[in-house]
DNA sequence: CTTAATGCAAACCGTTTGCATAGAT
DNA sequence: ATCTATGCAAACGGTTTGCATTAAG
């Protein structure tokens, strides 16, 4: 876990100024390297560690931490963006659709074919997006399932 | 293209009864088959066509008709929904981010990669979704890149 | 005739923005 | 001292919903 003069010195090379809300949302993002967090979920969490930062900053600051390629935004679910700190190797994502647990994966087979298919279709690939989305089979899945089923029995 | 009785068959078989926007929205959607068309694109070109159907009701149909498995609907850009008629043979699509042009591409490896991936990570694949961005080399991309630029003045 | 579908307007929800204030350099 | 960042509340934009009305079977 990197330290707090080393996330300041982090934002100032990322071209922005050292703020407090700046640090403690980068502090939190790193406090959650393994997850992927809501806006609102990252504001619960400042809000719970006893600061006081507006939503709409939290917001702010984390299009900022985007443009300067700090995080990065996913949309594992429709109308919902998530966060997750840049690493340094790229990877997809895997969710699954009954417990949202994600799982990251590296592929370059389909890096290599996403390169082919593009040039042969006479563009430049700049970016993608890919998601798989399935069943996990962790055992504390369908347990979580049923929590979230408000409409029906399981079986 | 498929005749108005054919159309009212397809949504019988859907197990949709079959009323006038819901006709007229396939019908839309078929003279489309190479778009994908948000839904206030589909109002409006109810709209031009003479039918009332109020916006509320595109959404509610489109939702059906999605359930129903008759369209799909895809996450090109943020916080914007495009529907196209479910083709037989899937599809994924390659996005150009000036002009908004979008090729389809289906390609085996990488969907065979996708279940081997999801098999060895203990998942059981159901979905994907899988957008490649880039920039195309249509002739009139750029010209069309400077029309939809609202930044600068049209005279 | 009964039940489901539609239109309208209001609600929704995640996100963005205007403006006055606080804070960083 | 200057200029940017923040907080708040109000606006936004695509989508959904409640309710009275209309139309399908």
């Amino acid at each position: 876990m990197p330290t707090k003069k080393q996330d300041q010195q982090e934002l100032r090379d990322a071209g922005l100024k050292v703020t407090t809300p700046r640090v403690k949302i980068l502090q939190i993002l790193e406090q959650h390297q393994n997850s992927h967090l809501s806006a609102e979920e990252i504001h619960n969490a400042l809000l719970l560690a006893g600061d006081d930062v507006g939503l709409a900053t939290v917001y702010r600051v984390l299009t900022q931490f985007e443009a300067a390629g700090l995080i990065e935004k996913h949309h594992f679910t429709e109308g919902h963006s998530v966060f997750e700190l840049a690493s340094s190797q790229h990877h997809d994502h895997l969710v699954c659709t009954d417990c949202g647990y994600i799982e990251e994966f590296h592929d370059s087979t389909i890096e290599k074919q996403q390169e082919k298919i593009t040039k042969q279709l006479g563009f430049e690939l700049v970016n993608h997006s890919h998601y798989l989305y399935g069943h996990c089979t962790k055992k504390n899945c369908s347990q979580k399932a049923k929590i979230s089923e408000k409409t029906e029995p399981v079986d």
